[in-house]
DNA sequence: TATATTTAATTAATATATTAATTATTAATA
DNA sequence: TATTAATAATTAATATATTAATTAAATATA
Protein backbone atom coordinates (compact mmCIF):
# COMPACT_ATOMS: atom_id res chain seq x y z
CA UNK A 1 0.00 0.00 0.00
CA UNK A 2 1.73 2.58 -1.01
CA UNK A 3 1.53 6.19 1.03
CA UNK A 4 -0.83 7.89 -1.44
CA UNK A 5 -3.23 4.56 -2.32
CA UNK A 6 -4.50 4.78 -5.24
CA UNK A 7 -7.84 2.86 -4.67
CA UNK A 8 -8.40 4.80 -1.59
CA UNK A 9 -8.50 7.96 -2.95
CA UNK A 10 -11.13 10.35 -3.03
CA UNK A 11 -12.09 9.64 -6.86
CA UNK A 12 -12.05 6.06 -7.05
CA UNK A 13 -13.98 5.56 -3.68
CA UNK A 14 -16.54 8.05 -5.40
CA UNK A 15 -16.13 6.12 -8.65
CA UNK A 16 -17.06 3.10 -6.75
CA UNK A 17 -19.67 3.91 -4.82
CA UNK A 18 -21.25 4.84 -8.08
CA UNK A 19 -20.11 1.31 -9.52
CA UNK A 20 -22.16 -0.20 -6.59
CA UNK A 21 -25.48 1.73 -6.28
CA UNK A 22 -26.00 2.45 -9.99
CA UNK A 23 -26.79 -1.26 -10.98
CA UNK A 24 -29.11 -1.58 -8.33
CA UNK A 25 -31.43 1.34 -9.80
CA UNK A 26 -30.61 0.42 -13.63
CA UNK A 27 -32.00 -3.23 -12.68
CA UNK A 28 -35.58 -0.96 -12.13
CA UNK A 29 -35.02 1.53 -14.93
CA UNK A 30 -34.63 -1.50 -17.00
CA UNK A 31 -37.77 -3.03 -16.43
CA UNK A 32 -39.81 0.26 -18.18
CA UNK A 33 -36.77 0.15 -21.04
CA UNK A 34 -34.85 3.42 -19.79
CA UNK A 35 -31.39 4.12 -19.36
CA UNK A 36 -29.98 6.02 -16.15
CA UNK A 37 -29.82 9.47 -17.88
CA UNK A 38 -33.50 8.73 -18.94
CA UNK A 39 -34.57 8.34 -15.71
CA UNK A 40 -32.74 11.34 -14.37
CA UNK A 41 -34.59 13.75 -17.24
CA UNK A 42 -38.22 12.02 -16.22
CA UNK A 43 -37.33 12.39 -12.54
CA UNK A 44 -36.80 16.47 -13.39
CA UNK A 45 -39.74 16.84 -15.41
CA UNK A 46 -42.28 15.14 -12.59
CA UNK A 47 -41.41 18.27 -10.30
CA UNK A 48 -41.48 20.61 -13.44
CA UNK A 49 -43.92 21.38 -16.06
CA UNK A 50 -41.63 22.59 -18.14
CA UNK A 51 -37.62 23.34 -18.20
CA UNK A 52 -35.49 24.70 -20.51
CA UNK A 53 -32.79 22.40 -22.01
CA UNK A 54 -30.30 24.62 -20.49
CA UNK A 55 -31.24 23.96 -17.26
CA UNK A 56 -32.63 20.52 -17.63
CA UNK A 57 -28.55 19.75 -18.32
CA UNK A 58 -28.09 22.05 -14.94
CA UNK A 59 -29.97 19.95 -12.79
CA UNK A 60 -29.06 16.89 -14.52
CA UNK A 61 -25.54 16.86 -14.71
CA UNK A 62 -26.06 15.78 -17.98
CA UNK A 63 -23.82 17.72 -20.39
CA UNK A 64 -25.37 19.04 -23.15
CA UNK A 65 -24.21 17.49 -26.13
CA UNK A 66 -24.90 14.21 -23.99
CA UNK A 67 -28.69 15.87 -23.13
CA UNK A 68 -29.48 16.71 -26.71
CA UNK A 69 -29.16 12.84 -28.21
CA UNK A 70 -30.52 11.67 -24.80
CA UNK A 71 -34.01 14.00 -25.71
CA UNK A 72 -34.11 12.89 -28.94
CA UNK A 73 -34.18 9.14 -28.06
CA UNK A 74 -37.20 10.05 -25.04
CA UNK A 75 -38.95 12.35 -27.64
CA UNK A 76 -39.15 9.12 -29.99
CA UNK A 77 -40.37 7.07 -27.44
CA UNK A 78 -43.33 9.55 -26.93
CA UNK A 79 -41.82 10.49 -23.07
CA UNK A 80 -41.37 14.08 -23.18
CA UNK A 81 -41.73 16.49 -25.98
CA UNK A 82 -39.58 19.62 -27.05
CA UNK A 83 -41.40 23.03 -27.49
CA UNK A 84 -39.56 26.17 -28.86
CA UNK A 85 -40.00 29.37 -26.63
CA UNK A 86 -41.78 32.51 -28.50
CA UNK A 87 -39.95 34.72 -26.66
CA UNK A 88 -36.62 33.82 -26.93
CA UNK A 89 -36.33 31.20 -29.74
CA UNK A 90 -32.83 29.88 -29.04
CA UNK A 91 -34.66 28.14 -25.82
CA UNK A 92 -36.44 24.60 -26.22
CA UNK A 93 -38.42 23.93 -23.35
CA UNK A 94 -38.60 20.15 -22.26
CA UNK A 95 -41.83 18.74 -20.60
CA UNK A 96 -42.93 14.95 -20.18
CA UNK A 97 -46.49 13.62 -22.01
CA UNK A 98 -48.88 12.16 -20.54
CA UNK A 99 -47.03 8.80 -20.77
CA UNK A 100 -43.93 10.38 -19.45
CA UNK A 101 -45.86 11.53 -15.98
CA UNK A 102 -47.53 7.92 -15.81
CA UNK A 103 -44.37 6.28 -15.41
CA UNK A 104 -43.83 8.45 -12.24
CA UNK A 105 -46.31 6.31 -10.40
CA UNK A 106 -44.62 3.23 -11.08
CA UNK A 107 -40.61 3.68 -10.73
CA UNK A 108 -40.64 6.29 -8.19
CA UNK A 109 -41.68 3.73 -5.62
CA UNK A 110 -39.44 0.89 -6.54
CA UNK A 111 -36.28 3.80 -6.80
CA UNK A 112 -37.36 4.94 -2.91
CA UNK A 113 -37.57 1.62 -1.20
CA UNK A 114 -33.39 0.70 -3.11
CA UNK A 115 -32.56 4.19 -2.13
CA UNK A 116 -33.86 3.32 1.56
CA UNK A 117 -31.81 -0.20 1.81
CA UNK A 118 -28.41 1.30 0.98
CA UNK A 119 -29.07 4.17 3.48
CA UNK A 120 -30.20 2.34 6.34
CA UNK A 121 -26.95 0.89 7.80
CA UNK A 122 -26.10 4.41 8.07
CA UNK A 123 -27.04 6.69 10.98
CA UNK A 124 -29.17 10.16 10.17
CA UNK A 125 -26.08 11.74 11.24
CA UNK A 126 -23.90 9.82 9.70
CA UNK A 127 -25.91 9.62 6.43
CA UNK A 128 -26.17 13.91 6.52
CA UNK A 129 -22.70 14.00 7.35
CA UNK A 130 -21.66 12.42 3.97
CA UNK A 131 -23.93 14.40 1.94
CA UNK A 132 -22.61 17.80 3.59
CA UNK A 133 -18.76 16.55 3.31
CA UNK A 134 -20.07 15.53 -0.53
CA UNK A 135 -21.18 19.24 -1.18
CA UNK A 136 -18.57 20.99 0.50
CA UNK A 137 -16.43 19.03 -2.19
CA UNK A 138 -18.31 20.96 -5.05
CA UNK A 139 -18.70 24.40 -3.59
CA UNK A 140 -14.60 24.71 -2.21
CA UNK A 141 -13.20 23.16 -5.72
CA UNK A 142 -15.17 25.97 -7.04
CA UNK A 143 -14.07 28.80 -4.87
CA UNK A 144 -10.69 28.41 -6.40
CA UNK A 145 -11.56 28.77 -10.23
CA UNK A 146 -8.86 28.36 -12.29
CA UNK A 147 -6.34 27.54 -9.79
CA UNK B 1 -37.76 21.46 -2.32
CA UNK B 2 -39.65 17.30 -2.59
CA UNK B 3 -39.63 15.35 0.36
CA UNK B 4 -36.67 13.54 -1.30
CA UNK B 5 -34.66 16.03 -2.99
CA UNK B 6 -32.82 14.87 -6.23
CA UNK B 7 -30.01 17.37 -6.34
CA UNK B 8 -29.21 16.05 -2.96
CA UNK B 9 -29.48 12.92 -3.17
CA UNK B 10 -26.72 10.14 -3.12
CA UNK B 11 -26.04 9.56 -6.59
CA UNK B 12 -26.23 13.24 -7.63
CA UNK B 13 -23.90 14.05 -5.02
CA UNK B 14 -21.56 11.63 -5.94
CA UNK B 15 -22.01 12.78 -9.75
CA UNK B 16 -21.57 16.45 -8.56
CA UNK B 17 -18.62 15.64 -6.55
CA UNK B 18 -16.73 14.28 -9.49
CA UNK B 19 -17.99 16.73 -11.84
CA UNK B 20 -16.26 19.38 -9.61
CA UNK B 21 -12.96 17.53 -9.21
CA UNK B 22 -12.27 15.95 -12.01
CA UNK B 23 -11.56 18.62 -14.45
CA UNK B 24 -9.23 19.88 -12.02
CA UNK B 25 -7.31 16.69 -13.32
CA UNK B 26 -7.97 16.75 -16.81
CA UNK B 27 -6.13 20.28 -17.46
CA UNK B 28 -3.09 18.07 -16.00
CA UNK B 29 -3.80 14.90 -18.06
CA UNK B 30 -4.08 17.10 -20.72
CA UNK B 31 -0.53 18.56 -20.83
CA UNK B 32 0.61 14.82 -21.58
CA UNK B 33 -2.16 14.06 -23.92
CA UNK B 34 -3.84 11.64 -21.83
CA UNK B 35 -7.30 11.24 -21.02
CA UNK B 36 -8.44 10.37 -17.83
CA UNK B 37 -8.52 6.51 -17.84
CA UNK B 38 -5.39 6.65 -19.78
CA UNK B 39 -3.73 7.86 -16.84
CA UNK B 40 -5.38 5.54 -13.94
CA UNK B 41 -4.20 2.49 -16.05
CA UNK B 42 -0.56 4.40 -16.01
CA UNK B 43 -1.28 4.93 -12.55
CA UNK B 44 -1.62 1.35 -11.39
CA UNK B 45 1.10 0.05 -13.88
CA UNK B 46 3.50 2.44 -11.70
CA UNK B 47 3.12 -0.11 -8.95
CA UNK B 48 3.25 -2.82 -10.78
CA UNK B 49 5.52 -3.90 -13.26
CA UNK B 50 2.84 -6.26 -15.18
CA UNK B 51 -0.97 -6.91 -14.18
CA UNK B 52 -3.22 -9.40 -16.23
CA UNK B 53 -6.19 -7.03 -17.93
CA UNK B 54 -8.87 -8.77 -15.60
CA UNK B 55 -7.40 -7.66 -12.61
CA UNK B 56 -6.41 -4.11 -14.31
CA UNK B 57 -10.14 -3.78 -14.90
CA UNK B 58 -10.76 -4.47 -11.23
CA UNK B 59 -8.08 -1.88 -9.95
CA UNK B 60 -9.21 1.06 -12.60
CA UNK B 61 -12.79 0.39 -11.92
CA UNK B 62 -12.84 0.20 -16.05
CA UNK B 63 -15.08 -2.17 -17.38
CA UNK B 64 -13.97 -4.60 -19.71
CA UNK B 65 -15.07 -3.79 -23.22
CA UNK B 66 -13.88 -0.15 -22.35
CA UNK B 67 -10.43 -1.63 -21.25
CA UNK B 68 -9.37 -3.15 -24.72
CA UNK B 69 -10.17 0.09 -26.57
CA UNK B 70 -8.14 1.94 -23.95
CA UNK B 71 -4.89 -0.49 -24.28
CA UNK B 72 -5.15 -0.64 -27.94
CA UNK B 73 -4.61 3.62 -27.92
CA UNK B 74 -1.91 3.30 -24.93
CA UNK B 75 0.09 0.32 -27.15
CA UNK B 76 -0.19 2.58 -29.84
CA UNK B 77 1.05 5.61 -27.91
CA UNK B 78 3.89 3.26 -27.12
CA UNK B 79 3.10 4.10 -23.76
CA UNK B 80 2.22 0.46 -22.33
CA UNK B 81 2.83 -2.95 -24.15
CA UNK B 82 0.83 -6.09 -23.67
CA UNK B 83 2.30 -9.88 -23.16
CA UNK B 84 0.45 -12.87 -23.48
CA UNK B 85 1.14 -15.37 -20.25
CA UNK B 86 3.08 -18.34 -21.28
CA UNK B 87 0.92 -20.67 -18.25
CA UNK B 88 -2.37 -19.63 -19.44
CA UNK B 89 -2.99 -18.57 -23.18
CA UNK B 90 -6.11 -16.50 -21.90
CA UNK B 91 -4.27 -13.88 -20.24
CA UNK B 92 -2.94 -10.81 -20.94
CA UNK B 93 -0.76 -9.20 -19.08
CA UNK B 94 0.23 -5.34 -19.36
CA UNK B 95 3.15 -3.30 -18.91
CA UNK B 96 4.32 0.23 -18.84
CA UNK B 97 7.16 0.92 -21.35
CA UNK B 98 9.86 3.09 -20.46
CA UNK B 99 8.13 6.22 -22.25
CA UNK B 100 5.28 5.21 -19.87
CA UNK B 101 6.93 4.74 -16.96
CA UNK B 102 8.96 8.48 -17.53
CA UNK B 103 5.44 10.03 -17.12
CA UNK B 104 5.35 9.46 -13.64
CA UNK B 105 7.52 11.94 -12.37
CA UNK B 106 5.98 14.58 -14.34
CA UNK B 107 2.61 13.88 -13.47
CA UNK B 108 2.26 12.55 -10.49
CA UNK B 109 3.66 15.62 -8.63
CA UNK B 110 1.42 17.84 -10.03
CA UNK B 111 -1.79 15.54 -9.52
CA UNK B 112 -0.80 14.91 -6.17
CA UNK B 113 -0.42 18.64 -5.16
CA UNK B 114 -4.16 19.29 -6.81
CA UNK B 115 -5.68 16.10 -4.72
CA UNK B 116 -4.05 18.15 -1.27
CA UNK B 117 -5.63 21.18 -2.68
CA UNK B 118 -8.93 19.40 -2.81
CA UNK B 119 -8.17 17.76 0.97
CA UNK B 120 -7.02 21.17 2.27
CA UNK B 121 -10.28 22.16 3.86
CA UNK B 122 -11.01 19.25 5.66
CA UNK B 123 -9.82 17.83 8.83
CA UNK B 124 -8.09 14.60 9.16
CA UNK B 125 -11.07 13.22 10.72
CA UNK B 126 -13.97 14.77 8.37
CA UNK B 127 -11.87 13.61 5.44
CA UNK B 128 -11.05 9.73 6.76
CA UNK B 129 -15.02 9.92 7.80
CA UNK B 130 -15.94 10.91 4.13
CA UNK B 131 -13.58 8.25 3.07
CA UNK B 132 -14.65 5.26 5.90
CA UNK B 133 -18.64 6.36 4.20
CA UNK B 134 -17.91 5.60 0.89
CA UNK B 135 -16.19 2.71 1.62
CA UNK B 136 -19.21 1.40 3.78
CA UNK B 137 -21.39 1.96 0.73
CA UNK B 138 -19.85 0.21 -1.35
CA UNK B 139 -19.79 -2.94 1.56
CA UNK B 140 -22.53 -2.97 2.47
CA UNK B 141 -24.56 -2.60 -0.77
CA UNK B 142 -22.69 -5.61 -1.93
CA UNK B 143 -23.53 -7.34 1.01
CA UNK B 144 -27.42 -7.63 0.40
CA UNK B 145 -26.55 -9.41 -3.28
CA UNK B 146 -29.30 -9.62 -5.61
CA UNK B 147 -31.76 -7.43 -2.86
C1' DT C 1 -10.73 -39.27 -24.69
C1' DA C 2 -14.77 -36.58 -25.89
C1' DT C 3 -18.03 -33.40 -24.12
C1' DA C 4 -19.54 -29.84 -21.34
C1' DT C 5 -18.45 -25.99 -18.38
C1' DT C 6 -15.88 -22.16 -17.05
C1' DT C 7 -12.79 -18.33 -17.69
C1' DA C 8 -10.24 -14.25 -20.06
C1' DA C 9 -10.16 -11.36 -23.58
C1' DT C 10 -12.38 -9.54 -27.28
C1' DT C 11 -16.06 -7.89 -30.59
C1' DA C 12 -20.53 -5.78 -31.68
C1' DA C 13 -24.19 -2.52 -31.09
C1' DT C 14 -25.97 1.19 -28.90
C1' DA C 15 -25.82 5.05 -25.46
C1' DT C 16 -23.35 8.62 -23.26
C1' DA C 17 -19.18 11.84 -22.30
C1' DT C 18 -15.77 15.18 -23.83
C1' DT C 19 -14.11 18.90 -26.52
C1' DA C 20 -14.42 21.95 -30.26
C1' DA C 21 -17.00 24.00 -33.79
C1' DT C 22 -21.39 25.57 -35.79
C1' DT C 23 -26.02 27.69 -36.28
C1' DA C 24 -29.63 30.63 -35.01
C1' DT C 25 -31.03 34.10 -32.24
C1' DT C 26 -30.66 37.87 -29.05
C1' DA C 27 -28.29 41.68 -26.79
C1' DA C 28 -24.88 45.31 -26.89
C1' DT C 29 -22.42 48.90 -29.01
C1' DA C 30 -20.21 51.95 -32.35
C1' DT D 1 -28.82 50.86 -38.34
C1' DA D 2 -24.90 47.90 -39.02
C1' DT D 3 -21.65 45.46 -36.59
C1' DT D 4 -20.05 42.95 -32.83
C1' DA D 5 -20.47 40.15 -28.98
C1' DA D 6 -22.94 36.87 -26.28
C1' DT D 7 -26.15 33.01 -25.65
C1' DA D 8 -28.81 28.41 -26.46
C1' DA D 9 -29.05 24.56 -28.87
C1' DT D 10 -27.00 21.66 -31.93
C1' DT D 11 -23.49 19.03 -34.74
C1' DA D 12 -19.08 16.66 -35.31
C1' DA D 13 -15.35 13.72 -33.94
C1' DT D 14 -13.42 10.86 -30.80
C1' DA D 15 -13.37 8.27 -26.31
C1' DT D 16 -15.68 5.59 -23.00
C1' DA D 17 -19.76 2.87 -20.84
C1' DT D 18 -23.21 -0.74 -21.06
C1' DT D 19 -24.98 -5.09 -22.36
C1' DA D 20 -24.88 -9.15 -24.97
C1' DA D 21 -22.45 -12.23 -27.81
C1' DT D 22 -18.21 -14.37 -29.40
C1' DT D 23 -13.64 -16.62 -29.44
C1' DA D 24 -9.95 -19.16 -27.52
C1' DA D 25 -8.13 -21.60 -23.97
C1' DA D 26 -8.34 -24.05 -19.67
C1' DT D 27 -10.84 -27.09 -16.48
C1' DA D 28 -14.14 -30.51 -15.09
C1' DT D 29 -16.69 -34.50 -15.93
C1' DA D 30 -19.01 -38.39 -18.10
Amino acid sequence: MAIQDFSQSLPMMLYQALDEILPKFRCIFNDYGLTEQQWRILRVLWEHKRIALGKLSEVTLIPPPSLVGIVDRLEKAELISRHRSKKDRRIIYISATQKGRDLEAEVMPRVLDTYNQIKEPFSQDEWSQLIGSLKKISVNVNKNGAL
